[in-house]
DNA sequence: TGGAGTACTCCGCATTGTGTAGTACTCTTC
DNA sequence: GAAGAGTACTACACAATGCGGAGTACTCCA
């Protein structure tokens, strides 16, 4: 099956989780969602939701040169990205305790 | 924050679940999963999910009458739902593990 | 007669992940 | 030094899917 669904909401919190630890840019970002078990994500995906969470003023950025290729962009949580880091999250294990109980399977009567 | 983007591509299996134990029409599954607590699940998503996997071939259907009102439209897993929902939940187990890893507090170095 | 609960359908919308194309820089290789 | 691979990002159109709202229709109760 596809789990591109499955990311529907939930990319959002796999790049804030990523980004707890180290201010990152979008192609290491990338490479370290793939490295966490996320193998199918896309490019354009990460990217497009780096660019939200900043929108949604919830990420810092700034620019830094590099010397193995062009400049990189650099993400950064912000006290608005931690604490919707800390709320998503919630709300995920939440989610994923009541989906985990709906597929137990029933014991015979 | 907004659970209805966690639903994507989860309510189908969701709705799998739910008819694993036994038939049901589409009025009664909303019912069910919301009682599972799923309570923000919207009618017409789930409508249009069993729409979706009878057309797929996973769900069975009859119509019976109902002296409470209108009459039911009634789902069941045949084979290939059985198989989808076996399937799925291998995908959705693994997925959530994946996820549980990420958001894991790192320890100090 | 009107309203609430039950039960379903249809339509259009919003969100969001994806594919593709394009730009641009560095380094290696023939 | 031209070609190609790896790095790094942007933009655009598209597809899947959950949701809101309107509409239909049946039963029962006040």
């Amino acid at each position: 099956m596809d789990t591109s669904q499955l990311l529907k909401g939930v990319l959002d919190l796999a790049v804030l989780a990523v980004l707890r630890d180290a201010d990152g840019y979008g192609y290491d970002v990338l490479r370290r969602l793939r490295a966490a078990g996320l193998e199918d994500v896309a490019d354009a995906s990460v990217y497009g939701t780096l660019r939200r969470l900043f929108a949604a003023g919830a990420l810092t950025t700034y620019v830094q040169p590099s010397e193995e290729g062009p400049h990189r962009k650099y993400y950064g949580l912000n006290p608005v990205g931690r604490d919707l880091l800390k709320r998503s999250t919630q709300t995920w294990n939440h989610f994923a305790d009541t989906m985990s109980v709906l597929l137990l399977e029933k014991e015979a009567a």
